[in-house]
DNA sequence: TGTACATCAGTGAACGCGCGTTCACTGATGTAC
DNA sequence: TGTACATCAGTGAACGCGCGTTCACTGATGTAC
């Protein structure tokens, strides 16, 4: 039975998160100050020392969330839809979760940044579990993959899975960015679809290739 | 005639833009400093300003230097081989292109990196100069495209070569980063000619869609 | 050739700002008896 | 029920560090006459 104090002091550690997460969310990550949470929060700027051992791990706390709400916009863009029966709709999946990623990243600018733009104070080592739910992201793409190139080592396939994910990610980046105004932002998703279905495309090509 | 005060001057700013250079390249952008350049060039710190008028603008040098050279190295890659006569001749230069970018991004890693992590202190605009020499990078990405898909419409093309370059960029980055182990960084030029490989191969398949 | 003066690079201590983290202390809450 | 005590969250001033930029001053270089 968790005492009145522990209580509070998980409520006061989720309001913390949570202000941290809306400072982000519309400020960005670098407008994220210890003492405007404690503001934020109603609390002493020491007692934030009490919720949480660090601004780092205030950051991953975070990015954690991010991440799962990430995985579940994906989930959902891959689970509707056709089942995976055609290659055909092997690809309108893989389009789906693509889309899906680039209207999260969209919609969750600076909070899809942070993921990407936080590095550890000093000492470098990202903890495990972070690089455990950045890997559960893959699979949304494996899937659909196997359907379209059934015959592939597994290997090679998870690594298209690996790079068709970055390269989303990079037309993302470019698009959302001011930076580098490679890909105009309204045209973000047709990029994608087309870099996606091309790619599909290709795959298909490579397992029945066309009789000369 | 230049006086030997300007001559001196020219040689200094000179130094000092060497200076950052080395720095950025092994240390990364974080560990760029006014005193520790002071020291490097042999001046005073105050002289700095003499040559420059901000950190921002030393950034920017560098920056534009190594903007140059990764243009260089992609002309190289892109100007040797065949000429482009055959789609198999425009996709084995767009390969050659992607896969000078990966070893140009990785033998450069920290100033590569620089050119994306860099933001202008406080006020936002970077200057119109720095969008004109990233913009000239998608020339070597877009002539081969047309080979391959002459038919389509130009500003398609433009659009697809922006992304092409957005997703290798992307994969590089996901390889070259200690983060997100998405792509195993052995694995690198492989994962992007594959990636480009399949992309121009759904885009000869789309040129001349195979008979049902 | 020599003198007076102007210009401007060179100097480095000091300014200013920002901010995460600590720490000695306070006071409320809960427990023991 | 009442008293003494322990625990621990809460407090916010102060510490510590880092660093870009300024500024009053110095002194070398070059020009004018």
């Amino acid at each position: 039975v968790p005492s009145n104090a522990a209580l509070r002091r998980e409520r006061q550690l989720q309001a913390l998160v949570d202000a941290a997460e809306a400072t982000i969310a519309d400020q960005g990550l670098a407008a994220l100050k210890a003492r405007d949470l404690a503001r934020q929060i109603g609390c002493a700027l020491g007692a934030i020392y009490n919720l949480v051992s660090d601004m780092d791990e205030l950051v991953l706390r975070v990015g954690s969330r991010t991440l799962h709400r990430l995985d579940a916009a994906l989930e959902a863009a891959g689970a509707s839809g056709r089942p995976l029966e055609s290659a055909a709709a092997a690809t309108d999946r893989l389009v789906a979760v693509a889309v899906a990623y680039c209207r999260f990243a969209a919609a969750n600018k600076n909070l899809w940044r942070t993921l990407f733009e936080h590095q550890m104070s000093d000492g470098k080592p990202a903890p495990a579990w972070v690089v455990d739910e950045e890997t559960r992201l893959f699979v949304h793409a494996a899937a659909p993959l196997r359907v379209l190139a059934p015959e592939d080592d597994p290997k090679r396939l998870d690594l298209l899975a690996r790079t068709l994910f970055a390269a989303v990610h990079g037309v993302v980046l470019f698009g959302l960015e001011e930076r580098m105004i490679a890909v105009p932002s309204a045209a973000i998703e047709e990029a994608i679809m087309r870099l996606v279905r091309l790619t599909c495309a290709g795959l298909e090509n490579e397992a029945r290739p066309r009789r000369s």
